[in-house]
DNA sequence: CCCGGCGCCTGAGGGC
DNA sequence: TGCCCTCAGGCGCCGG
């Protein structure tokens, strides 16, 4: 699911492919994936003309910072991915007009097409219907309350291991679940949490604040090297997650534990453990990582 | 205030 | 073979 990595690596595709266009339509099957504004034909009439000046990542969330200061934001959510290729639209239902992007079936769900003024497209392929979209004006956005929450950013210069500390202090519950909250840190989804949490042995459910300054130490090192690594390696290989031209990303070989139940763990051959933590499925060595 | 649980969705997979 | 039930999962929000 597009985590850090792969809402960088799909930043990155658009960025080679649709800056400096401009809007000229929309269309949508599943109106309500549009949160802001919510009346589907004001965000149509809105985006209109808008030319993409810049994209960026905030969080998971992919930023089209527009001309007339506005900016079209996309969260996509679990089994979201953004594609560039070519569509019609007959009668409500899309079809491809070229052999583009849709390489597979989970590509296969398109539920808002953006059509720019060259006859390229971005498509938001979603299974769920989880994804969401939002037009705002930039300034309201950037000042917009859910905006300034979100926590740091684990790949910034800015984030040191002090200010990782910082950041954890005082907060309370297991460690696995408050590295994913997004108001903590940013970015970090169920994948990347359980990989990081393995580098650094320390067990998932082991309480924040009764971690030791070595662990804090060797976490914040964890962190930083499994989302970058998902960022080298172009995103996850084994979720519904697809780059921009609708192929898989490649850290495959990374992985250490996601979805590895009963496999040996690479440092000591223990079968690794699926747990539930907080509703998530969540995997480890049990004798790596001790609580 | 903190934590658990729900809602939004639908394909996959298990049971019978 | 096919139907039905359950589950996954980001994350905001609600209720205890």
């Amino acid at each position: 699911m597009p985590e850090l990595p792969e809402v960088e690596t799909t930043v990155k595709g658009l960025q080679s492919k649709v800056l400096n266009r401009t809007f000229v339509d929309v269309w949508s099957d599943w109106e309500r994936m549009v949160k802001q504004p919510k009346d589907f034909k004001v965000f149509k009439k809105e985006l209109k003309g808008k030319k993409i000046a810049k994209v960026w990542r905030r969080a998971k969330n992919v930023i089209f910072e527009l001309s007339d200061g506005y900016s079209l934001l996309i969260h996509m959510k679990m089994t979201g991915h953004l594609l560039c290729g070519r569509w019609s639209i007959k009668q409500g239902t899309w079809t491809a007009t070229d052999d583009g992007p849709l390489r597979d079936s989970i590509n296969g769900y398109l539920h808002v097409i953006f059509f720019l003024d060259n006859g390229q497209m971005i498509a938001l392929s979603d299974m769920r219907k989880f994804a969401k979209v939002q037009l705002w004006k930039t300034e309201d956005l950037l000042n917009g309350k859910e905006f300034l929450a979100w926590g740091p950013e684990p790949l910034e210069k800015s984030f040191t291991l002090a200010k990782f500390k910082e950041t954890l202090k005082g907060k309370k519950g297991k460690v696995k679940q408050v590295i994913m909250v997004p108001m903590v840190i940013a970015g970090i989804g169920n994948i990347y949490a359980s990989e990081a949490l393995w580098w650094a042995k320390i067990h998932p459910e082991k309480k924040v604040d009764t971690l030791s300054d070595q662990e804090l130490k060797a976490l914040y090192v964890a962190i930083k090297k499994v989302l970058t690594a998902g960022v080298n390696f172009g995103g996850d290989s084994f979720s519904d997650y697809r780059n921009v031209d609708g192929q898989k990303g490649t850290f495959e070989g990374q992985k250490r534990v996601y979805q590895m139940a009963g496999q040996p763990c690479k440092k000591c051959k223990t079968p690794i453990k699926r747990i539930v933590v907080g509703a998530r499925g969540t995997f480890f060595c049990p004798t790596c990582q001790v609580l």
